[in-house]
DNA sequence: CATCCACCGGAACTTAGGGTTC
DNA sequence: GAACCCTAAGTTCCGGTGGATG
């Protein structure tokens, strides 16, 4: 392990990993103690929205926050990322999962892990931190978790996504500390980055200046900066190198929007892909479009679909990001969105 | 200005595929 | 292996919706 001619410790360049500190986000650190504060006098936690574009450390400091928390008061935490697991059934399965509680049968019903949580947490002060809300699909979970006495951290791309949940629910969601993550400057991720690579990397493996390039590549996004000096490094590494040289920032950069891509699209079904595929020739009326899919469809040997069906596809596909839809009704015209979404935008992208 | 048209989306169903329990 | 339970995807039914139309 220590033969490594770059690499220290991969782990600590990754968006999962919790860093000892938080640089460059003081303000919006306060705010959220602030909120979490009457935990310590055993009273309930305001609860919290974060929003801001990808990789601005909303995840991060929050999952830091919380570690925190737990070293000064006796509170249960749990982390859900609601892109991953929409469902109130799945919510509740890795919630109870990361507090400790196996959960051996896929036919327990939800209404039974929803007991076993409130009875898991029940007496003990919890708080859940809820990343990419906007993409939650049941939002009865939000109602389940208040009415359980949680504090809740939520999180979202979109400043919006508070005001498109039920009225019922939103009304007790409106106290919310709100918290801005504006994307970060040039010099701010390379001190990120700098930070992250004094525990990550060998010493004088990689220059400022390299690192002032990644952050300019990456356009704000922390999480874009990290994935490239993680690529760059494993590459020198694999290479035999004692430093990283500037071509292979360059050259992981591409690979790396690629496979972001590709790897987004794998989570989509195959009317789904069949969709976006067909609107990356061109923006079409919701009509054309269900035809022409339906049309497509037969070719590849795929049952044609109901019209109900197809919306609801289009409906998924629009609250993942993949596709953007404008204006209402029967006026709708859906294309291909690919640029808010999940990472990074390219310069030139249609 | 009433009516129509083509799509919207909630609700309740069916079906397929996974599990457990006895 | 029969009798259940669950989820998730697809379908059926149907009351909206708002610009277009005469």
């Amino acid at each position: 392990m220590e033969d490594n001619t770059i690499i220290r410790d991969l782990r600590v360049l990754t968006e999962e990993f919790i860093p000892a500190r938080i640089i460059h986000r003081d303000g919006q650190l306060r705010a959220l103690r602030d909120s979490m504060m009457p935990l310590l006098q055993r009273r309930p936690a305001r609860h919290a929205f974060l929003f801001g574009p990808p990789g601005t450390g909303k995840t991060c400091l929050s999952r830091y926050l919380l570690e925190e928390l737990k070293k000064s008061a006796p509170v249960v935490t749990a982390y859900v990322n609601c892109w991953v697991d929409a469902t109130r059934f799945r919510i509740f399965y890795t919630l109870l999962r990361g507090l400790g509680a196996f959960i051996h049968r896929k036919g327990t019903p939800t209404d039974e892990l929803f007991d076993l949580f409130k009875t898991k947490t029940s007496g003990r002060q919890c708080v859940i931190i809820l990343d990419e809300i906007d993409h939650l699909e049941d939002e009865t979970v939000l109602y389940d978790l208040l009415q359980a006495g949680a504090g809740l951290i939520l999180i979202s791309n979109a400043e919006t996504a508070l005001h498109r949940i039920d009225a019922r629910i939103r009304s007790r969601l409106m106290a919310a500390e709100q918290i801005a993550f504006p994307p970060y400057p040039v010099n701010e991720i390379a001190d990120i980055l700098g930070d992250r690579a004094a525990y990550g990397l060998v010493p004088a493996t990689v220059k400022r200046s390299q690192l002032e390039k990644i952050a300019r590549l990456c356009r704000g996004d922390a999480r874009a900066a990290l994935s490239i000096l993680s690529l760059a490094a494993q590459k020198a590494e694999d290479a035999n190198l004692d430093a990283i040289p500037d071509r292979f920032i360059d050259a992981v950069f591409p690979a790396l929007l690629k496979d972001s891509r590709r790897q987004a699209m794998e989570t989509l079904s195959p009317y789904q892909r069949l969709a976006i595929d067909l609107l990356k020739e061109g923006k079409q009326q919701s009509g054309a479009l269900y035809a022409a899919m339906n049309e497509a469809a037969g070719r590849m040997r795929l049952a044609p679909l109901e019209e109900r069906t197809y919306r609801k596809h289009m409906e998924r596909l629009v609250r993942k990001g993949f596709a953007s839809a404008e204006g209402s009704g029967r006026w709708r015209i859906y294309a291909v969105a690919g640029t808010s979404e999940p990472l990074f935008r390219p310069a030139s992208d249609r």
